[in-house]
DNA sequence: CGTGACTTTGAGCAGATTCAAGTCTTGTGG
DNA sequence: CCACAAGACTTGAATCTGCTCAAAGTCACG
C-alpha cells in the first residue's frame, strides 16, 4: 500500500501514523512538484520565508557560507524530508537551502500549510521530524568535533543508509548518492583531496564501493563500528500513545546485523 | 526593575515580553533552586526526562561522550538558560547535561511546567529560546566544520559575551568564564594543549586577557572579525506582533562597536 | 571525440596532536 | 594562616593527520 505513495507520505506516516484522509492531502502536494537543477538555491540566507519545502527526488542540503566562500553543509534533505519555514521565528532564514543534485521539489504555500495544520497526525509527524532533524544536528556536531576523516564518512554513509531505507530508496546494500566529493568535503569539514583518500581507505578496507553515483555498503557491521554509528537518533523511540520503534530483540534502535537486512 | 529579577526572568522577558504575573510565576521558580557542584550530571544520556531545568548561576553544558571517553560539548547553558525536557519527543535524552562549574540550578516539576504553559507569553518565550538554541547549534557546526583553532575560540568568546550581557553578567568588557581549558577543548574539538597555545595567540595579539576565571575582551571589533562573529542568530529578529530587535543604525543585529558598549 | 567537470595521485607543508616535563593556582587540612 | 597536594596551566620536541598545490587520469554529455 505504502509503495503507492511518494516519499513524503511514507516518511510522515512512519513518524506519526496518518489517516487515509491525511495521506490523500499529502499526496496532492506530492503531485504538484517541480524539477529543479542541481546547484539551485531553494531558499537563500536572509530570505523571508513562508510555507514549506519538500524534497521528493534527489538530494538538497542546508548550508552556510563563510565570507571567504567556504561552504559548510549542515544537513542533507533526502526524498521525503521537509523544511518547515513557518517554524522559524520571524520567518527569516539564518542559512540557505540548495540542491546537491537535480531534484523534484514541492513548495507548499502558507494557506495549504494552514490546512495541513488542521490535521493532528500531520502536526505530530512534522514536529517529530523537526526533533529528529535537531538530534541529527547534534550528532553531526559530534562527528565534526571528535571523529577522524574516515570515521566521519563512515558515520555519514550509515546515516544516509538508514534514512534512505525508511523511504524505500535502498536496494540491497546500495543506494543512489548523487553528490560529488566536493559536497562530501563541505559536509565533513575536510578537503576534496582528503575525502578522496579517505574514501579510498574505506574501499580498500572492503567496507564500501562506488559505481557511478551508487554507493554500496559491503560490510555494514564494520562500517557502523568504524563510524560509531548508533541509529537511535533517527527514530522516534517512543511516541505518546504512538507505536514503539524498538526492535524485537529488545535492543533499542538498530543493531549491526539488522541494518544489513533490507526492509 | 529588571535588575530585581534573576537571569531566568530577564532572559524570557527579553525574548517574549512578559506580563507582571508571568514574572512573578517565574520568580517563584528562581527562588526554589539548589546548589550543585562542578562536574555533576543534571541529566544523563538515555534518561527518561520530565519537566525543565534552569541554570541560575554558573555554567552547565549539553554533551555527548564517545565510547573512548572523548567528550563533545554541544551547547553551553549559562544563567537564564533553560532545558525543556518535555519538548523532547519521547522524553528521552540523546545526550547528557552536566555542570562545568558550581551552579545554582532549579528543577521545574512537570505540573509546574504545565502551569507555566498556560501563560501565552511564557510559551512564546520558551519557543523562541528553543529556536535560538537550534540556530546556535548550526553556528557551532560551522565553527567546528570550517574555522581554525583561533577563530573558533574567538567566535565562542564573542557569543558568550553577547549571551551573558543579555542577562547582565558582563562588567565592562569582561565576564566570569568558569570553565577550564579542558572544557574549551571539548567544546572546540581540539586538545587542551592547542587551546592553551591558541589562547596565548589571542592574548599576545592583544584581543583578550584572562585573570583567574575572568575573561576580558580588549578589542571586541577585532575579536569579532577574527571569529567572523555575526550575533544575529542570538536574537529573535522580528517577532510576530512583538518588538523589533534591530538596531537604530539599520543594520540587523549588533555591529562591532555596539558590542563594546556595555548595556 | 572533445570539452568540462569530476576523480585520483604525488610531494611538500602546516596545523594540530601526543607525550612529557615543569610551573602556577587553588583549595583543604593541620 | 601556612603548607601541601591536587588540579590546572604552560612549554618543548617529535609526530601525524589533513591541507595545498599541481598534474594527470576518467567519465559524461553534447
Amino acid at each position: 500500500m505504502d509503495e503507492l505513495h511518494g516519499p513524503f507520505v511514507r516518511k510522515l506516516d512512519a513518524l506519526g501514523p496518518l489517516q487515509t484522509a491525511d495521506k490523500i492531502a499529502l499526496a496532492a502536494i506530492e503531485a504538484d512538484a517541480k524539477y529543479v537543477q542541481s546547484g539551485t538555491d531553494l531558499i537563500r540566507d536572509d530570505d523571508r520565508a513562508e510555507g514549506m519545502i519538500v524534497v521528493l527526488e534527489g538530494f538538497a542540503c542546508r548550508y552556510k557560507r563563510r565570507k571567504n566562500g567556504q561552504r559548510q553543509i549542515m544537513a542533507y534533505l533526502v526524498p521525503g524530508d521537509v523544511c518547515d519555514l513557518d517554524a522559524l521565528d520571524l520567518n527569516r532564514m539564518d542559512h540557505a537551502i540548495g540542491t546537491l543534485s537535480n531534484c523534484r521539489v514541492a513548495r507548499i504555500k502558507p494557506d495549504v500549510v494552514s490546512d495541513l495544520r488542521l490535521r493532528p497526525a500531520v502536526i505530530q509527524a512534522l514536529q517529530t521530524a523537526a526533533r529528529v532533524d535537531e538530534a541529527t544536528l547534534r550528532v553531526w556536531l559530534v562527528n565534526l568535533g571528535c571523529r577522524s576523516a574516515v570515521e566521519r564518512l563512515a558515520h555519514l554513509f550509515c546515516e544516509l543508509f538508514v534514512r534512505l531505507r525508511s523511504v524505500g530508496l535502498v536496494q540491497g546494500n546500495s543506494f543512489l548518492l548523487p553528490v560529488i566529493q566536493y559536497d562530501l568535503a563541505d559536509t565533513t569539514g575536510m578537503t576534496t583531496v582528503h575525502v578522496n583518500r579517505s574514501l579510498g581507505a574505506l574501499k580498500r578496507a572492503g567496507l564500501i564501493g562506488r559505481k557511478g553515483k551508487h554507493l554500496t555498503i559491503f560490510d555494514m557491521p564494520r562500517l557502523m563500528s568504524v563510524g560509531e554509528f548508533q541509529p537511535d537518533y533517527l527514530y522516534a523511540r517512543k511516541q505518546v500513545g504512538g507505536r514503539d520503534h524498538s526492535l524485537p530483540n529488545g535492543t533499542a534502535g538498530l543493531t549491526a546485523t539488522d541494518a544489513l537486512i533490507p526492509v
